[in-house]
DNA sequence: TAGTCGTTTCGCCTCTCCCGAATACCAGTT
DNA sequence: AACTGGTATTCGGGAGAGGCGAAACGACTA
């Protein structure tokens, strides 16, 4: 599952790599810090830490390296780099202010989702952005809405790689259910997610689809689940849908 | 002036980075792309290449790999790692409306600088977002208002580290005219920019002080030659300073 | 002043990364 | 179908680079 057996990666690389991710998970770390924590000796830690730092990568502040600015240009590079995301975060923020929730625009990387865009509820008071998130594909409304549009074989691919994990207890586990499910949203058009992330709270998600007919990616909204029923519910599906609608005809445009 | 020499940065690692620019600069590559523009051999492009995708930094689409998403989260991250990061962005989007010009909120790093968030002009479409981008502090106003409420000693390391480039025929090249200028903008309170980045362009800049008296970075307004002079002129940089003065307020009290 | 904990330097040994050659692949072209 | 030029990819071996440990250095405490 966590594989990496006969590959010829290159290790050099790939510790770098863990320690720019550990520098995010600590907001900044030390020497003996990282050395520890990546179970290596410390003056290795130190020169892939300050080769980070000459390629300007990485900042020292006193004895703790922190993640630098470079990586805003590279994050702003990504989320630009398709003129299709642009679309999509007009239609977000749309979805946002119509729907009155939490609204994410996500697309499918590697097997897992990714939020490229985000708006907040009216009632929202989400402090810190979760732009670049990485979510399970089958435990989310748009992850699901995503999967059901893809070819089989490709679902397959990714349950193979990531598996099926538990997030809370409504999360489906197992293969077959979620199969079944996928036909479900196909029918319907849309992917609801009934706390199978996080207890206390809905989503619905719609996928959007590409001139190719691939699947480009899924318009969601999600707020607490008692805000997330009814007839209440039945309105949000319908602007859901409509926008969705709306953000693939305008990439069909361009 | 380019590179240290001596000492013990891993060459790995060097590589890996810059083929991560390299796949930026020309938005995607192909092995032997790659390989012909950092002169290396095909295969080691190769691994470096599948060890990014391995680590899901890298996509790869037919024949030509792409930088990922997985920026996308390094760089909201480091965007948001500040608090007062966030306040700069909300005092720019208001800079932006009140002046009417392109706003940008830049801080200094590794003797550089870059903008952190940027708001458009009214009249502005400008395309592309420029979050992210690395310029020069002597020859932007928001540069020459950090470097005016530096220690003097930082600002020749500066100096040692990048050079004065000329950009345009008015781009301060001289280390002495350069420290007169950082006076004479620390008596009046602003920075200018008179066509010393692009030809065509004048800006005005205002250092945004922290409370324990260090420079935090710098708010700036910019627009066409035309647009930026007289009593139009003078009006911007009252609105200018205001508004850092605002923004100085507003961080001193969280 | 001694003691502790962290970072940083440096020489050495080994392991890994880089190269080159061979192979696989693909799309035109004859 | 065979040939061709252009790619990507695999793989073995040699040289050089990266990782380790020891020791020096520095900041802070008792």
């Amino acid at each position: 599952m966590t594989e990496t057996a006969n590959d010829r990666s290159l290790k050099t690389t790939v510790t770098t790599l863990r320690i720019v991710e550990l520098l995010r998970e600590r907001d900044g770390a030390g020497v003996t810090e990282i050395a520890r924590e990546l179970d290596i000796a410390p003056s290795t830690a130190h020169t892939h830490v300050t080769t980070l730092e000459a390629q300007e990568y990485v900042v020292k502040e006193g004895d703790t390296y922190h993640l630098g600015l470079r990586f805003l240009g590279l994050g702003n590079f990504v989320r630009t780099r398709k003129r299709k995301f642009g679309k999509a975060e007009h239609y977000t923020n749309v979805l946002s202010e119509e729907s009155e929730r939490r609204s994410i625009f996500t697309v499918e990387e590697h097997g897992r989702g990714v939020y490229v865009h985000t708006a907040p509820g009216k009632h929202g008071v989400w402090t810190q952005s979760t732009v670049g998130k990485r979510v399970y594909l089958h435990s989310t409304a748009s992850g699901k809405a995503i999967l059901a549009h893809m070819p089989t074989a490709r679902v397959r691919e990714i349950i193979d790689r990531v598996g099926l994990p538990k997030e809370t207890e409504q999360t489906i586990h197992d293969e077959e259910a979620l199969f079944d499910e996928l036909a479900e949203i196909r029918e319907r058009g849309y992917a609801l997610n009934v706390e199978e992330q996080i207890s206390g709270v809905r989503a619905v998600g719609a996928p959007v689809m590409g001139p190719d007919g691939d699947v480009f990616g899924a318009l969601s909204v999600a707020g607490p689940s008692n805000r997330m029923k009814g007839e209440q519910f039945d309105r949000l599906t319908e602007v859901l849908l409509g926008i969705a609608e709306e953000l693939e005809l305008s990439i069909a445009l361009s």
